[in-house]
DNA sequence: GTCTATACTGAGATAGAC
DNA sequence: GTCTATCTCAGTATAGAC
């Protein structure tokens, strides 16, 4: 994704101050008003040692959201190591832990999305570059599913689809002006508890039939791959 | 979203001019290595002249997809105009007319997603300032729902849920790389059958309170307003 | 391998003359 | 309404210090 980690303590000091110094200017000013040369200069380093550690600036961005991501299962493993929750307290636990996590950080969090719409975009969030950071994403939301008794089927699309819910819950949060996203919160609560009911109801005789149709669907499209781990790279070319 | 229409015909030609040159640029290289000199000449016009009509090379592709959706408008009405077809195949027929619309613009058709992550940005496909493209694009697929039998909330989430889903059609769409994108159009066949069998259960007496659960929800979330017409604006602020 | 320092290029965007 | 000149800033290049 960008340059392999530094070898030595004195470049990893460096790396890190670059990092958390970026941080702090695009929460104060936002991700664009924020130039490289600042960030440089607020670490007390040259332009040159930014480039080097960070091919561009978005991919400081991405850095930050591998931060993210390895504190958001970490918690997400804490929250569930008591075994006691049912699923939409899972499900819970794993969004709202997510929202802790990025709570201050709406300024620089939109940046993510940017190449969102490029295909061969190395920073693209749905791109092969990335295909890494989703798959660990996905397996954090697989540990929200554990080992809930449930059709295989399911067992196979849940966690894409979890993951694929966390993003949009996400994006709501982004545009979410309410005091402290008070209102991303309840939307949470809400999904949750209307997710885990379809979850129950798909066991019925009468929704069987759409379910084998939707996990069929989202298995033709590539969504889902092996393992619960998807990688959605599609074959073929078309150059 | 960008400035007022010219007033005198040579101004709208200039426009249509650098809007079409652009267009041509961006389908032959992609969006990114075309460059706003390149556009200016190629219309026989000045740097300054572009940025007159265009405040950014990101506004240009928002320009092309007012027409776009104008033009999809007109593909629907058109295939509804018979008043034969069921819920399933006028989402079939919303979806691929879209698709064919956009069919050879998939190297400029990414820069629209660009902002989705910035509230407050001016070409945020979410956000205030695109409001209106947005307001018409769900008045199309009010036109799938029709006069459609169903319960009232569920009248009033549909155009908003169907124009979700397109918007996420349209993203599989460009990271489809398999010939002309069939497996998009496979998708997008597959989907409407679900949906429209789904429709037809959540009138079950199982599934009714799940459909209440569900559009109170939509509700509350803001994600749709008065008349089937949504503008997501969220109220309150936190400055 | 980890930087500093500095100069340079390219391109998006703007100001102001006409 | 249109053009020229100019600005800013991301990103590159290079040469060398440690």
């Amino acid at each position: 994704m960008f340059r392999t980690a530094p070898a030595t303590l004195k470049g990893e000091q460096t790396r890190a101050a670059i990092l958390a110094c970026a941080l702090e200017l695009f929460r104060e000013r936002g991700f664009d008003s924020t130039t490289m040369r600042e960030i440089a200069t607020r670490a007390n380093a040259a332009l040159g040692a930014a480039y080097y550690y960070f091919p561009s600036k978005e991919a400081i961005v991405q850095a930050y959201y591998d931060q993210v991501q390895s504190e958001h299962h970490r918690r997400v493993t804490e929250s569930l190591a008591s075994g006691t929750l049912d699923l939409k307290d899972r499900l819970r636990a794993a969004l709202h832990t997510k929202l802790d996590v990025v709570q201050n950080d709406r300024r620089l969090l939109g940046a993510l999305f940017r190449y969102s719409g490029e295909p061969d975009h190395a920073l693209s969030c749905f791109g092969a570059a990335t295909a890494g950071t989703r798959r660990q994403s996905i397996t954090t939301f697989a540990l929200v599913v554990g080992d809930e008794k449930l059709p295989n089927d399911l067992r196979e699309i849940l966690p894409v689809g979890f993951w694929a819910l966390h993003l949009g819950i996400l994006l709501y949060f982004l545009y979410d002006r309410s005091p402290e996203q008070a209102r991303t919160r309840k939307l949470v609560d809400g999904v949750c508890a209307l997710v885990a009911s379809m979850v129950t109801l798909t066991k019925s005789a009468l929704l069987k039939p759409v379910r084998g149709r939707l996990t069929a669907l989202v298995r033709e499209a590539g969504l889902v791959e092996a393992e619960h781990l998807a990688a959605p790279e599609f074959q073929e070319e078309q150059p």
